[in-house]
DNA sequence: CACTGTTTTTAAACGTTGTTCAATAATAGT
DNA sequence: ACTATTATTGAACAACGTTTAAAAACAGTG
């Protein structure tokens, strides 16, 4: 006794998730907009608005899958010494990030919206920090693995934080990718000095 | 043989400007709008376009100031031995930056605008690169100063740049003060290791 | 078969944004 | 007094996020 759904809704959510991060991709923040969104696939923008709520909800959805991706790819990485698999996941999480700028301005800029952050953006955070707090561990016992691997973290996502808005030029004239490996270097050396 | 200017060149600008910090301090970039810059100096838009040619031009400013009252507060810093006048800059930058989140957002958000940076931009970040490269050399001199202050720089800039969005609490609970003081340990420690 | 109730989808609307521009205003020089 | 020149205005434009009244489309009922 109701309008029947013109579009399944699994595939029209699959369908706008994936245009908004091509959006994001080609554009940045600037270009996810409802009204290019909704011309992507086929549909008004209160079709969109009807699933979503709003936009913001949309750039939610595409943060999952990011997470997802993230998550996938540091699984995929291939077992190796705590040293040489910790410059493993350094490079890999930098390309990661930089072969999705657009979206990594969607994960990183504008107003926080939420007080608090969905269950599964912590979650896939903290397991980013469990592994690469257990090579630090390995390779020195008795530092607090935990503490150093946000600050590896943290150093790295400094990097990538500059060179994804374009503006790491203004800092060094290094790729992201050397700075992470010395941020991994400094690391080592820092944990592993025996004064 | 002209209608001359109703308003003092040098003043609307400051006065423009001035407006300018305010509206990114109390809403960040979205806030920092035609109309309310317009409204806030009692000018309508054409005015300030007229002066300015577009608002990211009026941000250009703001980040002028900004640059200059960085500089001014290194050069205020207290002399001491490297390494707690590391801390203390690394301290200095961090409340410099979270006192001026919405600044700070308008510094180092949105798309790139111009290929190449203003000189004063790159001068500004330059001679903050010297003072932190100069402490380290002292206390390594062995190593590469310049590359390993960029690092450094870097690393606290990781911290500053997701506090300054709100999103630091994604990844430590810990303040960016004490991060930054850590970044800093690291780096002495890293390379004042006698292997 | 006609009608009703329910829900999806649409298209138009609202207010706000950055930016442009024809018109107005105001003075210096002739 | 008139003209030339420039600063300033206020209305306009397209695009933005979002809302909403109306249209559309079917299931159930008499």
């Amino acid at each position: 006794m109701a309008r029947p759904r013109q579009y399944d809704y699994v595939e029209l959510r699959a369908q706008v998730v994936g245009a908004a991060r091509t959006l994001l991709q080609e554009g940045g923040p600037p270009a996810l907009t409802a009204r290019a969104l909704s011309k992507a696939v086929g549909v008004t923008v209160g079709t969109i608005y009807g699933q979503f709520g709003d936009l913001h909800a949309v750039l939610l959805e595409v943060n999952r899958d990011t997470f997802v991706e993230l998550t996938q790819m540091i699984e995929s990485l291939p077992d190796d010494e705590p040293e040489p698999w910790l410059y493993a996941l350094a490079e890999g999480y930098v390309q990661f990030m930089l072969s999705r700028q657009g979206v990594w301005q969607g994960l990183f800029e504008g107003p926080r919206v939420t007080e608090k952050f969905p269950d599964w953006y912590m979650e896939a955070i903290h397991g980013l920090l469990a592994r690469i707090a257990q090579p630090l561990a390995q390779l020195a016992p008795t530092i607090d693995a935990n503490a150093r691997a946000e600050e590896l973290f943290v150093a790295v996502h400094g990097g990538v934080a500059l060179a994804a808005v374009g503006r790491l030029d203004m800092v060094s004239s290094r790729s992201p990718y050397e700075l992470a490996r010395q941020a991994v270097s400094t690391m080592i050396r820092a944990i592993t000095e025996k004064s």
